[in-house]
DNA sequence: TAAAAAAAGTGAGTTATATCAATTTTTATA
DNA sequence: TATAAAAATTGATATAACTCACTTTTTTTA
């Protein structure tokens, strides 16, 4: 059976079912009519949580992270977005401000769409329209498992969750064999998985003594992705 | 200042944007012709985990927690739902099996709407659509907001939070100058919070011990909302 | 390629919270 | 209303994870 069988990786990642895969033609040509590309630099910021967001991000290259800050100025992680995904249109639908901020990960190339093309696109297009019902549904569905993920699984239980759900999003290029290579800061993986960087640091060395991964320099390869599910402790 | 402006509940509450409200008359009737009612006694369970939808439910009267269940047996409470809110649509939405299970927290009333009536309504109604994909991304920004605390707040600070949140839902009937009695059991409480019964309990106690809450049998009075938001911590 | 800066890694001490075991109180039932 | 059952509470102990202080390695920049 296929790691995928074993770990249902549409249930852990949103970006499984993407809002833009098959649109229409027509659609896409609102969409993106007037679009303006940009090369965003490593760790420069797309968006930021409470501004008004005047349209959505179309991720052509790179990966995104979105996060939010607390009072203390902590990040918490809760989504990697990866080439091909929107970013921002959270804010739109629901009139409100942006709920989370955005930062890409990697030198990336994001494309602005403004809120008018989005919404026309909206009225336009019932395919769209069914396609955000069900992409922010499944989101729901997503987020409310990283919740009890949260709430039930310990530090290290979750590490090795959030290795196999980024390793996904690090297979750029893939062939069998090859191995990937986690290219993420210490410190993104810290808060993605909800801890302080120390916790990681440690974790990954016990993971290496074991065998279970290897680092090159401050890249991560996962060397056992079974043993990962097996310290995760899933069903 | 009211408590409203302090601790902006839209932010900690999916309810607050109802999906129903100001429906027109038309889209509801096509919703509502053929639902059925049925009156659930307490810890009912209304849907499954897993499970496959035939239809969303319509709270008429009463309370329902949204939960998940561990491999251990353990609940996770994602939602407290209140009468006049919608369940299930999730489900029917991303074309997938229910992300979590429902029972009620008191006696209810619940109204069944198939499946197919769900969905002619929103080919109907422009409204509903729109209503829809607006709560969705409420919803997003809510459990982002869920997870983050999850991530960074102490036990003893999502405690006192989650004390605000559930308490606004026990405003039945509420005038000024009477207490809102919360009538949840610690279980319930403490699988809101992410924690063992023994350490709500024991920290319900220290709240009393201050002035912050007091009990009646099972249930729980706030006297000082404001000291709960000072616990919390809240920016 | 050397120097500076940033990131990664290690160790020790502390604390919040989980877990186990038992008692008391409240609620449901006969 | 008595009795049983369920829920709430308290106490003691164990431990996972946090924090702080520091060293080493890697990456960036001049």
């Amino acid at each position: 059976m296929s790691i995928k069988g074993i770990f249902p990786i549409d249930k852990w990642d949103f970006g499984s079912e993407s809002i833009l895969a098959d649109l229409p033609l027509s659609d896409l040509e609102i969409l993106m009519s007037r679009k303006s590309e940009q090369v965003y630099k490593k760790g420069q910021v797309i968006f930021r949580e409470g501004a008004y967001p005047s349209g959505i991000y179309y991720i052509a290259n790179g990966k995104v992270k979105k996060y939010k800050v607390d009072a203390e100025g902590r990040e918490q992680i809760i989504y990697v977005a990866n080439t091909g995904e929107l970013l921002g249109y959270h804010a739109i639908l629901s009139v409100d401000n942006y709920p989370d901020s955005a930062a890409v990960l990697e030198e990336s190339t994001i494309a602005f769409i403004p809120k008018e093309d989005f919404l026309e696109a909206i009225n336009q297009s019932g395919v769209l329209n069914r396609r955000l019902l069900k992409t922010l549904s499944h989101e729901f569905a997503v987020l409310a498992n990283s919740l009890t993920l949260f709430a039930q699984k310990s530090v290290r239980e979750r590490l090795a969750l959030q290795l196999i759900v980024v390793r996904e999003k690090y297979k750029v290029n893939f062939e069998p064999g090859m191995p990937v290579e986690i290219n993420m800061s210490r410190d993104d993986l810290a808060s993605l998985v909800g801890t302080a960087r120390e916790n990681v640091v440690r974790m990954l060395s016990e993971f290496k003594a074991e065998g279970t991964v290897e680092t090159k320099g401050r890249k991560i390869i996962v060397l056992d992705v079974k043993r990962l599910i097996e310290i995760a402790n899933y069903r």
